[in-house]
RNA sequence: UGCCAGGUGGUCCAGUGGCACGGACGUCCGGCUGUUACCCGGAGGACGAAGGUUCGACCCCUUCCCUGGCAGCCA
């Protein structure tokens, strides 16, 4: 157990009861008088040694706080030099006491003259430590999930994800909307999401079998029925929706889908707003408001990961978010993208699968579309009806729906939402036309018989964001421990 | 799930039907240096699994496992 006055002071104390334990972010950016006494605590990055002066070695310490790791300067007159600092390697854990100082070296303008340098835990064996301070494959350091958070990449992709995290909710509550906790284990089978994952407390070597049919008998389950985890929170939150106006969910779900793409994870976290009183064309507006809002946010606050990822992953990645920050989407009906896509074809685009009405946008399209036609985020609105959910509300003309797809350079759908149908026959009818059973929905179609109004929301996929913000290829690298298919390890 | 490409020191890659001749980085040892993707010298360290073909397989064939890319499903 630490001792001493980081025990009251855990975080950034700077300033108290000195030597103070400061975060590297606040001894690097100013916020910590050069010439004050400070104790870092982090990670070893790297070590250099230099005979010069007596002898001295520079020891970089990272502690997760920001971008940078800070240089320590420890003399060769420290009491374990010899024994302990010319020994330590990627991965060491220390505590440095020192002064903070402008450095004589180039390259950092301030660094800590260390006093005392305690090794809290050694690296068992360097040789084989995963983590160099030369640069891993994306595929390797997957396999040493649990130490790749240590790597500049990952400890940068982790504070993005924070901060977009915040900055999501600080958006939707300065709009006044309250988030809801929407459950994660469902009964809500047959949305039409795809294979959901199973909840279930019987013993599988074992099942109960129903009287007659032999069919499992989940009367004897957990819940007395079948039950899932989520596919999505929507349902639900619409509930709270007609009741709160303004609502949001954030939290994980989960599709049982066997996908092995870069988009894809069995386990991902989405945020579902769901406003009342509101048609498609708000809906779109919040979607606009809301991408901009955290993007800008990500931009200001960390600007030095933001840098980061300019420099070693993806060099367009700034100016394609100021764009995107500074631009007006562009929105298009369906019908007219298909027109646009048809037009292409005609002008020479080659694509493998046919463009005509009535078809669901392939990646091709998707991609053309954002990429070739109109370089920045597109909504496409109003899809056939026929690939779309049942919960959609339908249009006048009969055959659309009111649905819409936030579609950005590089990745694809990035929100998916739409207006919900709020007419109990119309929505009935649906339910009817896609073959659900209309009982399973009976607190769904309450909803609509109790003070029903127009409502609309979104899904905003959040690694799919994550990753489009930070120009990382794929969204197993912008969540600490990705499950996919055949992948739950950690 | 389909198609394609891969699995060789700790990492990233070369390479060959005849005992692993390899390189870079990291690691360890030594030298140099207010260093910073330092530099110089030296050392240790490897053919995904199972079958098959063959006198002999890391190499050819089959199956399996794993990884990546693209596609579908979607966020």
């Amino acid at each position: 157990m630490v001792q001493g006055p980081s025990r009251e002071h855990p975080l950034g104390d700077a300033g108290v009861n000195p030597p103070a334990h400061v975060l590297v972010a606040d001894a690097l950016h100013g916020r910590v008088a050069v010439g004050s006494p400070v104790v870092v605590k982090g990670w070893v990055r790297s070590r250099r040694d230099s005979k010069a002066g007596g002898g001295l070695s520079f020891v970089t310490v990272h502690d997760g706080s920001c971008f940078d790791a800070i240089q320590v300067v420890a003399r060769a007159s420290l009491a374990n030099f010899e024994s302990e600092v010319v020994r330590l390697t990627t991965g060491c854990s220390v505590i440095v006491s020192g002064t903070l100082v402008e450095s004589k070296g180039k390259g950092q303008a301030t660094e800590i003259q260390a006093d005392d340098v305690e090794v809290v835990g050694w690296v068992s064996d360097p040789e084989t430590y995963p983590v160099t301070p030369k640069q891993h494959s994306f595929e390797y350091l997957r396999e040493v999930a649990h130490l790749r958070p240590r790597t500049n990449t990952f400890g940068a992709v982790a504070r993005v994800r924070h901060c977009l995290s915040m900055a999501l909710h600080r958006f939707f509550d300065d709009r006044s909307f309250c988030w809801i906790h929407t459950p994660i284990i469902t009964a809500n089978d047959a949305e039409g999401a795809g294979a959901m994952f199973r909840v279930s407390t019987l013993d599988v070597a074992n099942l109960p079998r129903a009287q007659g049919n032999g069919a499992v008998d989940f009367s004897q389950d957990f819940f007395g029925r079948e039950t899932h985890l989520t596919v999505s929170g929507q349902l639900n939150v619409e509930a709270y929706c007609l009741a709160m106006s303004r609502v949001y969910t954030f939290g994980p779900t989960f599709r049982a889908e066997n996908s092995n793409t870069a988009r894809h994870l069995a386990e991902f976290w989405m945020v579902e707003p769901e406003i009342a009183f509101a048609d498609l064309s708000d809906n779109a507006d919040l979607a606009e408001a809301c991408l901009k809002y955290v993007v800008s946010a990500v931009l200001d606050e960390r600007s030095d990961d933001m840098r980061f990822f300019a420099e070693r992953i993806d060099p367009g990645c700034i100016d394609r978010l100021e764009k995107l920050v500074a631009s007006t989407f562009e929105r298009m009906d369906y019908s007219d993208t298909v027109t646009a896509l048809s037009r292409a074809v005609e002008g020479g685009a080659r694509f493998e699968f046919p463009v005509s009405w009535g078809m669901d946008l392939q990646s091709e399209h998707e991609r053309y579309l954002t990429e070739q036609l109109v370089g920045r985020p597109v909504v496409v609105m109003n899809y056939p009806k026929d690939i779309k959910a049942f919960y959609m509300r339908v249009n006048d003309d009969g055959r659309t729906v009111a649905a819409m797809d936030v579609l950005a350079p590089g990745i694809g759908e990035i929100i998916g939402g739409s207006q919900r149908e709020e007419r109990l026959d119309v929505l009935d009818g649906r339910i009817g036309e896609l073959g659900l059973d209309r009982e399973a929905y009976w607190w769904y179609r309450d909803l609509r018989r109790y003070g029903t109004v127009p409502h609309a929301g979104f899904g905003l996929g959040f690694e799919r964001t994550v990753a489009y913000i930070t120009g990382m290829a794929n969204v197993r690298d912008v969540i600490p421990f990705p499950r996919t298919p055949r992948n739950a390890d950690f």
